[in-house]
DNA sequence: AGCACGCCGACT
DNA sequence: GTCGGCGTGCTC
């Protein structure tokens, strides 16, 4: 009587005699399920059912070649699916390549098993070089973890700059030397950081397998590269979230680099935190982990401040680079042009003459962030979300010399609006065709074209208010004509292969100017670069999310970290004097209307330390994580006050529960409970309130204690599922965006 | 994935 | 009144 995992909960299916020999817990089986078959998996073998016996059904068959998934691994998947509050097999299905868990066909001619075993190949190793040699503060860093056995969180806190890959690689070939069947997990945040980081190890381990896992493999690849890893034929597995959930059977060590990084926190379906999920089966094995930051978690960091993670730090840059130094530009009152204060495109122009390359960041992507009405104040609302549709340019840019610059960010709005009535813009109409635009809402997707005319008033001129990376793009052609510009953006980047080409453009020294979002502040080592504007820096300051400056920081820190990285740059530039070395030191310039906010000090002193230790004490005096535990319930259904009551409902169910468990308990746990109580705060809507046409609102749970917060959601969740409703809901426990 | 069930709008 | 649309739940 195996019992096969199927969706969220757990499904009996009978045996024949002639499986019990063969069928294990980790087993792969094909089963019935409603009039179709599905591949199961065999959690395990019991002499009984629970189930009405005319209601379990025989399984089809048993998938013999399939791997025997190891009981650690189920482990993991257990832990995962109590710690989140879903069913087994939610966290466990998911998380096998869905070209294995097709049922094969009746009359299948081979397995996907033996195709995936051949297709494996392993990553391709570019070129073997030798490893860089490891300056002091590697090797001390090096050494504490290479003496390091059994479980251990070690945090790396590295600058950027500073070589934290060089401590992985090195550890991680030292654990593969050591154990000749071990098996080594490094988590990245990002796909499109994958490809070098991926050459780059296969480099460096040209023997040992090296096994790559995101969301964007083709489903065979996918399917032969993690059939390696759950096999031990990949020694090296590298990979993005999803592949904390890959069955590592001799897993020996366990890297997350960029740890802070909020795209390890799964964001739907089960909600998990990928690094959190490392560090929880690097407990289970008994393995060492590090996480690799240069701006850690608060989380992290407030582990490392209590003693239970072990700080490793390197505090500089490596062979002679420096840290740029960053300089504030106050916004207020000046005069821009394209977003940028006359001291950031003296900079440029500087950086450029002396022929290195120039980043200017804005973390906005599209033309621009609305499209408006002056006459009557239409606005580009997107009909399903609480949004606005952000206006997009389809195609190339327009040319700099067929434009004329708006003087200030309330530019007439090319393209349709003009052609249904040129004489009434004040822009210049384009030399050649115009380009086309669209309107895209950034949450749900829809997209409509631009309208000929404002759709309340009839007025034909819209203007686009605000800048976005495309439009800075256009405007930077016009500042510094003659110069080569390129954009990076996930626009961009949806093109295949299209980001790649920008980087190694820039790397070949073919683009003067670098134009984009985030996606340029991560992992990049461009070597010319010495200057880094960002363009609107205060959208962190203020916001009413809690982690927002937290993000801030690490983005700027990040996105800065790109400056001055080439280690013989600076000591070419030995100063003779200091006018030399100022010359030549990288730069970082900082827009914003509040210079003086602490933030931006921690920043420019590169201080880390002293800016998480600040945030800590403020989540302390406020009481939010990591000092306290949160869940968040959230409801979504067409009418908000639809959401609103069943939360209402499900606080009450909660309110209930809270009694029945304090009733129920030693008079001590009680009082416990209490110290560490259970906060259910009122529902309220989400801040997105409206997304993709449904309302949605949100309830928080608090707990000092995260047994506590457990042990009601253990008893909460039946409470809830028992409501029975129409009303679709999910929880998300440790939530970082509230 | 595929089918039953149930709730709301259009129509004989 | 009924028909049927789709959105949601269930499959041991």
């Amino acid at each position: 009587m195996p019992l096969a995992q199927l969706g969220t909960s757990l499904f009996d299916y009978s045996i024949g005699p002639e499986h019990d020999a063969v069928l294990q817990p980790g087993s792969w089986v094909v089963v019935p399920w409603g009039r179709g078959r599905r591949v199961g998996l065999v959690t395990e073998l019991a002499a009984h059912s629970q189930i009405d016996a005319t209601r379990v059904r025989p399984i089809h068959g048993v998938i013999g070649d399939a791997p025997v998934l190891a009981r650690a691994w189920f482990e993991l998947v257990r832990f995962a699916a109590d710690y989140y509050h879903r069913g087994v097999g939610e966290v466990a299905l998911p998380a096998i390549p869905k070209l294995l868990r097709t049922p094969p066909p009746p009359r299948a001619r081979g397995s996907v098993f033996a195709r995936a075993r051949e297709r494996f190949a392993g990553e391709r190793a570019v070129q073997l070089s030798a490893p860089p040699s490891l300056n002091d503060a590697q090797r001390v860093a090096l050494d504490a973890l290479t003496a390091a056995g059994g479980f251990g969180v070690y945090l790396l806190h590295g600058i950027t700059g500073s070589g934290k890959t060089e401590v992985y690689l090195h550890w991680l070939a030292g654990v593969l030397a050591r154990d000749a069947v071990g098996q080594v997990l490094l988590l990245v945040p990002e796909i499109a950081l994958t490809p070098q980081l991926a050459a780059q190890v296969a480099a460096r381990f040209p023997t040992h397998g090296v096994a790559v896992l995101h969301s964007d493999l083709a489903d065979g690849d996918r399917a032969a590269h993690w059939l390696a890893a759950a096999e031990g034929r990949a020694r090296v597995v590298i990979g993005t979230r999803l592949a904390a959930l890959a069955p590592l059977p001799a897993l020996a060590a366990i890297v997350v680099d960029e740890e802070h990084d909020v795209s390890y926190k799964q964001q739907e379906g089960v909600r998990y935190s990928a690094r959190d999920l490392a560090i929880v089966a690097a407990s289970q094995r008994g393995v060492p982990i590090v996480l690799g930051s240069a701006t850690p978690s608060l989380e992290s960091w407030f582990a490392a401040r209590r003693g239970r993670y072990r700080l490793l730090a390197l505090p500089e840059r490596v062979g002679a680079a420096q840290l740029p130094a960053l300089e504030r530009v106050d916004l207020r009152g000046r005069k821009l042009r394209s977003e940028l204060a006359p001291e950031s495109i003296d900079a440029i122009g500087e950086a450029l003459a002396r022929g290195e390359q120039a980043l200017v960041f804005i973390n906005r992507r599209g033309y621009a962030p609305v499209l408006a009405c002056e006459t009557c104040g239409w606005l580009s609302r997107c009909s399903e979300c609480a949004a606005y549709r952000v206006l997009h340019r389809v195609g190339a840019p327009v040319h700099a010399a067929s434009r004329v610059a708006a003087a200030d960010d309330r530019a007439p709005m090319p393209g349709a609006a003009r052609r249904a009535s040129p004489a009434a813009t004040h822009g210049a109409t384009p030399a050649r065709a115009p380009s086309r635009y669209r309107l895209v809402c950034h949450h749900c997707s829809a997209e409509q074209p631009v309208p000929r005319a404002c759709p309340d008033c009839g007025n034909v001129d819209l203007a686009a208010l605000g800048r976005g990376t495309q439009r800075l793009e256009e405007g930077l052609a016009e500042l510094f004509p003659g110069r080569r510009i390129a954009r990076l953006d996930r626009d961009v980047a949806r093109t295949r292969g299209a980001a790649q080409k920008v980087i190694d453009a820039a790397h070949a020294g073919d683009v003067d100017i670098l134009v984009g979002t985030q996606m340029l502040a991560k992992g990049h080592d461009f070597r010319r670069l010495t200057l880094v504007v960002a363009v609107d820096s205060d959208g962190g300051l203020f916001s009413s999310d809690f982690r927002a400056p937290e993000r801030m920081f690490a983005t700027l820190m990040q996105v800065a970290g790109r400056a001055g990285r080439d280690p013989l740059q600076n000591a070419e530039a030995a100063p003779a004097s200091d006018a030399g070395r100022s010359a030549r030191r990288s730069r970082v310039i900082v827009q914003t209307r509040f210079p003086d906010h602490p933030l931006f000090g921690f920043l420019a002193r590169h201080d880390y330390a002293g800016f998480a230790d600040l945030q800590l004490s403020e989540r302390r005096e406020a009481g939010l994580p990591p000092y306290r535990f949160q869940a968040l319930l959230r409801a979504e259904a067409p009418a908000l006050a639809d959401a609103l009551a069943f939360l209402a409902r499900a606080r009450q169910a909660g309110e209930g529960v809270l009694n029945t468990i304090t009733q129920g308990i030693a008079r001590a746990d009680a009082d416990a409970l209490r110290d560490n109580a259970i906060c259910l705060l009122d529902p309220v809507p989400m801040a997105m309130s409206r997304l993709a046409g449904r309302e949605r609102a949100q309830l928080l749970v608090e707990s000092n204690g995260r047994k506590t917060l457990h042990r009601f959601l253990d008893d909460w969740m039946p409470a809830l599922r028992a409501i029975g409703t129409t009303v679709r809901w999910q929880l998300d426990v440790d939530p970082i965006e509230i």
